[in-house]
Formats: C-alpha cells, sequence, structure tokens
DNA sequence: AACCTCGGTCGGCATTGTCGAACGGCAGTC
DNA sequence: GACTGCCGTTCGACAATGCCGACCGAGGTT
C-alpha cells in the first residue's frame, strides 16, 4: 500500500470543491465535477456531513462547508511555529511602518494568509487570514517564488492571470523579477494586483536556511513608494530587520 | 452501503485528535489513541499529507495540522448564512452596548464561535472566532441548550467541568437555569466561566423558528450587571432587539 | 556497542468502498 | 392535474481497496 487513501484523497477533493465555488453544491455537480459516480459522491458526503465538515441545506439538499472546519482552520494557527513566533515582529513592523502587516506560505499554488495585522489607523479594514494570494502578483508570493519555497513552472507554462496592466504575465518579466529579488533579498509590487495599492515582502527563513514563508507591508502607492514609484528604502530596512529576527527565531543560523 | 466510509471517519477523528492536544503527535501516539494498526494510521496520515491537511515536522517526524484546514475554515466562515447576515447587527450591538459580541453556533458539545466584534475601546483583545466554548458555562452555550439547538442529556449524565464556584454543574441547577431562559427568551452567565466576567445571550432562530445560533454580549461583571448582580435591562433589550432582527432576516416569521 | 523506540514499508487477506441502476419526491410545464 | 425531467437517495453485487501485523532501518540513549 504505497498510494494515498483513495477516499481520502476524493473527501478532501470535494471539499476544496465546497471551498471554491462560493456558493452552495448539488450532489450532481460534485459528482461530475470529480467524475464520481452519484452514489460514491453520496458516500463521501454523508460521512464528512456526519463529522460535521460538510453542512446540507434541509431545504434545497444542496452541499457547503461544515462548522468544524473552523475549528480545525484556527487550531492550525495555534500551532503553527511560524505565526506564533512572528506575532510580536509583525505588531512591531506594523507600529514602526505605520501600515498593515501580512505573513503568507505556500499553499497549492497560492500564498495562504497565516497573520495579519491591522493598519495602525482606525479605518476599517477586513481580517484576512486564511485568504488565497496570487504567486504572481503579490509581493509575498514573488518572494515565496523567488527563494523556491513553491515552484515556479506552472506560472512560466501557461499564462498567470493579469489583475492590472501592470500585473507580471510573460515568463520573461517574472523571471527577471525573481532575479532581482534574489539579488536584493526583498520584493515589491506596485499596482500589480489592484490599482493603487502596493507591497513589499523579505524573505523568512526556517532552520537550514529554507524559506518558509513571507512577510510583507502594503498599503496605498503613494505612502509605500516614494515619488519615482520605488519603494520606500526605510520601509524596506524595517522590514527585512523583522524577517531576519523571525527567521532567526526559528533557528535559521544567520541571514 | 448505508454505513460512514470508515477511512474518512478515521482521518476525521485523526484531525480531531491533532486540533485537541496542541502539540505534534507522534504516529505511534495517534495509533494507539485511536485504536489503530500503525500501519494503518500512516497510511491515512500520508493521504491528509497528501492533501495539505497535515503537516509533518522534518526533523521529529511527529505530524500537527496542516495549511489547507485554514482556508477551508476561513471558505465556511464565507458561506455561513448565519454569520453574514449577522455581522451588520452585530457591530451595531457593539456600537450601542460598549461591549464584545459574539455569535455562536452549535458544535460536537460545545460552542463554536462563528463571529466576534471587539469591545469598542482601544484596548487589546484576541479574536476568538473558531475557538469552541463550554455549553454548560457560556451565556452563548445556556441559551443553545435551552432552545433545544442541541441535546442537554450529556451534561446531565456526567457532571461537567467547575470552572469557578458560581459553574452550574448539578443537573437540577442547569434545568432550572435552563427553564427560566425559556421562559424569559434570554440566557446570562455571571463569572460562571471565569471570575469578574458575565455575559448575556439571546437566541436566533432560522426558518421555521428553529434556533439555530446565539448572540451575545460579555464584559466585565460590574458593566453586564447592576449592583444586584442582575443583568443589566438596557443591556438585554439592545441584545433582544438585535437577535430578533437577525431572526428576521434569516426567515424565521415573526418571534 | 547493544538496546530501545519510533517512523516507515511490505505482502496477503477480506473487509470495504465503489459502481450503476432503480426509487421516490419535487417543481416546472403543457 | 397528469406528465416529465431533475435530483438526492437507496440498494445489491463485485472486486478493488485499504487494513492489518510483522518486518526494516535510523537515531538517540544507556
Amino acid at each position: 500500500m504505497a498510494g494515498p487513501v483513495q477516499s481520502i484523497e476524493r473527501a478532501a477533493a470535494i471539499l476544496r470543491l465546497l471551498a471554491g465555488g462560493s456558493r452552495r453544491l448539488g450532489l450532481g455537480e460534485v459528482a461530475s465535477s470529480l467524475g464520481l459516480a452519484k452514489g460514491t459522491a453520496h458516500g463521501i458526503l454523508r460521512t464528512l456531513q456526519h463529522v460535521d465538515f460538510v453542512e446540507q441545506d434541509p431545504a434545497t439538499g444542496k452541499y457547503q462547508l461544515g462548522a468544524a472546519l473552523l475549528h480545525l482552520g484556527t487550531s492550525y494557527l495555534d500551532v503553527n511555529e511560524l505565526r506564533s513566533r512572528s506575532i510580536n515582529w509583525a505588531d512591531a513592523l506594523a507600529a514602526r511602518s505605520g501600515e498593515a502587516v501580512r505573513l503568507g506560505t505556500p499553499l497549492e499554488g497560492r500564498v495562504l494568509v497565516i497573520h495579519h495585522v491591522f493598519r495602525p489607523d482606525d479605518t476599517l479594514q477586513t481580517l484576512d487570514v486564511g485568504a488565497l494570494l496570487p504567486l504572481h502578483a503579490s509581493s509575498l508570493g514573488k518572494v515565496l517564488l523567488a527563494f523556491g519555497a513553491t515552484p515556479v513552472d506552472p506560472l512560466l507554462e501557461d499564462e498567470p492571470e493579469a489583475y492590472t496592466r501592470h500585473t507580471l504575465v510573460h515568463p520573461e518579466q517574472l523571471n527577471r523579477a525573481l532575479g532581482e529579488i534574489r539579488e536584493f533579498g526583498w520584493g515589491a509590487e506596485v499596482q500589480e494586483m489592484s490599482m493603487g495599492e502596493a507591497g513589499i515582502a523579505a524573505p523568512i527563513r526556517g532552520q537550514g536556511g529554507l524559506v518558509v514563508g513571507a512577510i510583507g507591508v502594503s498599503g496605498a502607492v503613494e505612502r509605500i513608494c516614494d515619488t519615482k514609484g520605488r519603494p520606500q528604502p526605510a520601509l524596506i530596512t524595517v522590514l527585512r530587520e523583522a524577517a531576519r529576527a523571525i527567521s532567526r527565531d526559528l533557528g535559521a543560523a544567520r541571514w
């Protein structure tokens, strides 16, 4: 038995499917999306429902994610070492920079936000811990790509989505950008995901120097960048100091 | 095949086990805790790891929850109708009451917090969305029990944990309290979970009038209660108004 | 250096999940 | 109001599948 357990893989695929489509899904949709017989999909869904990973709308019979997942997700945050060691540094970085701070780690070809400190003013902001950002259009993602925390190949093969006219979509552009990130030790994103917004990020290394995540600050482009459209040197300095401090906490010898 | 899928149930049990023990668990511990052969547990863990539901510490070989669960958990929040319809009312309630507001729904003999609005001052508070509260010692839990949103039996059979000297642990006490909650339409908890803290809660009803959740405000006992140790009538009024408004939004005819 | 513990692997067996067809309820339609 | 899709659910037979328990090798400990 070298292979993975089939039914569990299928269950996970169903959960991801339900997480992706933001609306409730019917049994038929689930079965055909995954190429399963209706009976099979029903058995798995029934089990997932039984363990509260999935809920069923009693009226329509359609399925959606269940409450138990919320608790598991927050439990993950509790045990995540990268996050727990970063919290204090992230708070300090937000205070020093005056901007929102995010921590990301690679997940399934995207960046999972595992910590988020609001910009220290009283404006209304939404917590996006648990959100997935694109690799090629976020500063966190570009840093993770540059330092090999997640494979680049899929992005080079078929052209990724362009969110704005500044998004790097050509393999050549992306490769050059990643090279520069490797060279300087930090990465930026200026209006590549959303016009008017920019961010910079730096890698976080674990034991052995492997890059396990990234930390970044982001905000309005006129605050992050100088008049020439380049990230403020002062911000880069405090960001890199925070990244180094966290890496040290995690056991990365010296970087 | 009427029964649930065995391997998926086991996988879910492993995930819950990992979520419970806050430290990383070894293969042997997992296997023996669930009464499985090591090989079996390993196969399931390998699969869970493959779908990012579980991570393995490369150094020690021990297992912990994986990143994909965080995204699934927040995706649950996105589709949860009770939560999305409550957010505005919860904000307003926090503003009117000046206290922290929480929304809960039953999960596995506990109360799952699905929304949390901080007390509207600038003190440091930790977000406990995703946390599990006890049924018998929280205002949210007592309301859910009183209105049949979750079975009472397990608490009456063996005596639940006493967090403080005010915690209701005797079946008789609990039953009387639940009866009063049913009668008045709201419930309170005064220093039953933590000394100096109190909370009040009211039920939220969905279509058909079934209680699907509860909303509550909580804070220091001297702000929640009057000098006689009884909840402030003004707070109860605004709380019940919010609960009724949300119930109406959810399609409960009139309550 | 021998021991012990722990995570991982392997092969045989039968338990287990899968499949496809048939059922029953619901809603929209003619 | 009968008809007709559609959809979630049930059922039984088959064999593929995952389960078990013994075995392996590495790391740490005594």
